[in-house]
RNA sequence: GGCUCCGUGGUCAAGCGGUUAAGACAUCGCCCUUUCACGGCGGUAACACGGGUUCGAUUCCCGUCGGAGUCACCA
């Protein structure tokens, strides 16, 4: 059988990782085995509904690169794909009647006063509601006299309170739940839309999902899915439940707290395909020690059977690396391409960009890194006379100062101010006195930049600084070591 | 609190009864035709605890502890 996950996402917001990861891994299992990857709008909540969120739904999976291969833009027969338009269609209502008939479902009428009455704990601030089946003992003639008149009423599902409920997940193995623990949850709410949980079963079912992916908050609630598929005498798709992907506090990323969204990290400089491999092994492993992969790659090795059952903390550091590694393979020109902008963000001299971008494409993890790294060829930044003191290259400020004011006239005289020449000629200086290539190098790199680390070697620096400015630089930090001594 | 799940280094994560318990990120050293970086080499660092089962447990079972998730007319 032909394997169709779906992606179903609620349009209230941006995706977080959490979420790109359940879509990624949806679409994988499909992908990995000639399936079929669905996207599904579940909107029955209206007033959670934000303006625009479909859209960045679109955008997002796009340029993940997470294709899908039916949805609202993409008829594959099982339409509509919105469940605000399916429940035009009246299924959901037809379904839930059918329950109703079965004895599996019924009308309830209480109201909030009656339902706020019920709770009875308050567990850190969560206040616990369990139905207690009120409204099941109403005779079908009070049912239908609430009804005529028009009385605001709920279905809710009747869940027996005796006996267990045992469900099969691909990833957690078996899990059983006692009945008596499933509350009556509602399936059709009184504006008329379905829930979540009952719409996803009548889609899922409807749709011939073959695989429910999704993430294990919902492992809890799963038994109420399933003695919902089998009040219909449905089969019981298989499951796969995701471990959790949490912040480095181990607590669920979500939305509301502000945790990232995948919007906001390709903001932040981010590749998406970084993104997307990053987040594909948060969670799963492959056979081999590979890390890096593309999106085919992932498409071509993904066992879902490794997907591992502990949460995993979202790691920024890892991200920032994985993205400079992708960063380091990238084509140069499209490499420039994208770090153009913020060589021009501080870069106005008209310095050879190119060059400079040479320089700093293997020294940066993301794009934003760029002008903090090479701002210093705009203007010599203010620094300390200290930097010139170096244990390792065994400088002081004093050697520092003498080796500036040697050089200073060989660079006054020296014309050729290129890399290469620039480099003979202080090498000739070093092989004269005799000393290390650091106890010269360090103190002119120190003041030609002004900066603890640079993206080049000193006279690399100078080629691009050209030698007016270059011995500008120098006379400046001999004033400096002057006035410090 | 009830229920459910999870528990290998700081983080990701191999392992699926017998291993010197991989690898990656981070961290720390060392090396490197110019420092930082890049690169190379190496180090520190883990099976939560207690009982079983077994000739033998990181691996299987039970318990304890710890963490998380969930308990809405939200998804």
């Amino acid at each position: 059988m032909k394997i169709r996950t779906r992606y179903a996402p609620s349009p209230t917001g941006k995706m977080h990782v959490g979420n790109l990861r359940s879509a990624l891994y949806e679409f994988l299992i499909a992908r990995h085995a000639g399936g079929d990857f669905m996207l599904r709008i579940e909107d029955t909540d209206q007033e959670r509904f934000v303006e625009g969120a479909t859209e960045i739904i679109y955008r997002t999976l796009q340029t993940a690169g997470l294709i899908h291969d039916e949805g609202p833009d993409k008829d594959g027969g099982f339409g509509p794909y919105v469940q605000s338009e399916r429940m035009q269609t009246g299924i959901y209502m037809k379904y839930a009647k059918e329950l109703v008939d079965k004895g599996e479902a019924y009308y309830c009428f209480c109201d909030k006063e009656r339902l706020a009455s019920l709770k009875t704990e308050i567990m850190e601030g969560k206040e616990i509601t369990v139905y207690d089946k009120h409204c099941l003992s109403l005779t079908r003639e009070e049912v239908e006299k609430n009804l005529a008149e028009g009385k605001p009423y709920v279905i809710r599902q009747n869940n027996p309170r005796e006996g267990e409920t045992t469900f099969h997940d691909e990833l957690y193995g078996d899990i059983t739940v006692k009945n008596e623990e499933l509350d009556d949850m509602i399936l059709i709410k009184s504006d008329g839309y379905p829930t979540y949980n009952f719409a996803n079963v009548i889609d899922d079912h409807t749709m011939h999902i073959t695989h429910v992916v999704r993430g294990n908050e919902y492992l809890s609630s799963s038994p109420k899915y399933t003695r919902l598929y089998e009040a219909f005498g449905w089969e019981v798709p298989t499951y796969v439940h995701l471990p959790l992907i949490t912040d480095e506090n181990h607590k669920k990323l979500s939305k509301r707290s502000g945790h990232s969204s995948f919007e906001d990290l390709t903001e932040q400089g981010f590749l998406p395909e970084a993104v997307v491999n990053y987040i594909a092994l948060l969670g799963w492993s492959p056979e081999d020690n590979r890390e890096i992969f593309s999106l085919d790659e992932l498409i071509r090795d993904f066992d879902y059977h490794r997907i591992s059952k502990s949460p995993a903390v979202f790691d920024m550091v890892k991200l920032r690396w994985m993205n400079g590694e992708y960063v380091k393979a990238m084509d140069f020109d499209i490499f420039y391409a994208q770090a153009e902008p913020y060589l021009k963000q501080t870069l106005t001299k008209g310095q050879d960009l190119k060059k400079i971008a040479q320089m700093v494409k293997t020294r940066i993890e993301v794009f934003p890194d760029i002008p903090s790294l090479v701002d210093f060829f705009e203007e010599l930044p203010e620094y300390d006379a200290a930097m010139y003191a170096h244990k390792k290259m065994k400088t002081t400020t004093e050697s520092a100062l003498g080796v500036l004011k040697d050089v200073l006239p060989i660079l006054t005289e020296q014309e050729d101010y290129s890399n290469d020449a620039l480099y003979q000629a202080l090498l000739k200086y070093v092989e004269e006195k005799g000393v290390k290539n650091g106890y010269v190098m360090w103190p002119i790199r120190t003041a030609v930049s002004g900066k603890q680390m640079t993206p080049a070697g000193a006279t690399e620096i100078m080629e691009i600084l050209g030698k007016e400015e270059s011995l500008a630089r120098i006379q400046k930090g001999i004033t400096l070591l002057e006035q410090t001594q």
